[in-house]
DNA sequence: AATAATTTTTAGCTTTGCCTAAAATAAAAA
DNA sequence: TTTTTATTTTAGGCAAAGCTAAAAATTATT
């Protein structure tokens, strides 16, 4: 696989988060990068050279079967550093993000493929989120909003949304964290908030705590 | 500490390595880096301009002390790095260098903290050079050539040239390694190489491989 | 000391990747 | 269906980093 500079990759990242295999407007795709309209449609003829997309002018852009192989590829790193930070250097949720950033752009398969093994060969990172195999398939998403659960049924967290560093501070003060299991007691009619009950008590949890919190029936 | 690009770490780290805080070459920085001279000349003056270097037109470059300072901060992730790949990973000591090249760039003071941990706080690295502290501090360089020692000492092996993949090579079929106790049984009076002496048998080995070993007196 | 050889610098060109401002196109509103 | 608004692209600049070829300075050799 040939090797593309860390701004073609960030873009290929940044395609398939926005659309995955659908195409992607050149606005939404500045936002994204943070680079203006007119960076972004250079940016993109270059890839289009490289095969890594289909570029049809004022309408969008589309990874090509190559973009989507290497946007996964890089997708896998990065969750594989996350998961390395978290669970061998003791850092926190919301601190790896940047962090694996930088390490996502490391050119070395053998690389991937040692650290994979140490880690113990994980199918999701710390959040939760699938780390694409080897081949690029895809382990399930796990899941449903705690708000999707019925009164009464007992849940495990398995995957938590990406939504910030006030969320994950606010999942760390109310101790909530990835294998935990709850009863659900009660769902508000009036705000849609959500009662959990465990071995050590209840709480109420809001809906937009609820939203980004996902669990499965255990 | 601001942040700098890829290149510029690099001219750092090659300015490091050949000279120390003494004084360097245009062209010999050139061979080290891999450019032309002309590039080289606008590089440093742009290191210059940032206060890392100071440079005498047509007579040499010379790290300032912030240069010294950066150069054994990337020294420093280097060396965790390479400890890390052989330690953990299981690379093998000719494996790891380009690698440790890429991952020296990472930035971020709290991952470095945290790996120097991780790694049980390392002195020295799998090659035995020393791995620079955090302020700045440089641990003993360990060892002399084998070829410096007289009949009959005791040794053990506590460092390695950084000698290509050849001698890497060499040392794994011969079971080389770094923690190796020997006796020294000869020393030939014709080519200087070293008859050593260990509880499974004994061997020679010739004056080049002597020169890139390093030992101490155990 | 004068000339020859080597090293270093300058000048000018290339690519990547970003910018602003103006022109072109597409989408929405009248 | 025009006209207005929003989006996208082109055109022209700038900085980092590399290059080649020519000029300048230094070092070495008569």
């Amino acid at each position: 696989m040939k090797t593309h500079t860390e701004s073609e990759e960030n873009y290929i990242k940044a395609l398939y988060h926005l659309g995955g295999e659908q195409p992607v407007s050149n606005g939404d795709l500045a936002q994204r990068i943070g680079a203006k309209g007119s960076s972004v449609t250079q940016a993109v003829k270059r890839l289009g050279q490289k095969d890594l997309v289909n570029v049809v002018p004022y309408k969008g852009v589309q990874l090509t079967p190559q973009g989507i192989r290497l946007a996964k590829s890089i997708l896998r790193k990065h969750r594989l550093w996350e998961t390395f930070l978290v669970d061998k250097l003791g850092f926190g949720w919301d601190e790896v993000h940047p962090l694996a950033e930088q390490l996502e752009h490391i050119q070395s398969e053998e690389l991937v493929d040692r650290m994979f093994q140490f880690l113990g060969s994980p199918k999701h990172d710390p959040h939760g989120d699938p780390i694409p195999e080897r081949d690029g398939q895809m382990p399930p998403v796990l899941g449903q909003p705690i708000g999707a659960f019925t009164s009464g049924a007992e849940i495990r967290i398995v995957r938590v949304e990406d939504a910030g560093t006030e969320f994950f501070d606010q999942l760390e003060t109310m101790n909530i964290n990835l294998g935990n299991t709850y009863e659900i007691r009660a769902i508000s009619a009036f705000d849609s908030s959500v009662e959990l009950g465990s071995s050590t008590g209840s709480f109420w949890l809001s809906q937009s705590m609820c939203a980004n919190i996902y669990a499965i029936q255990s």
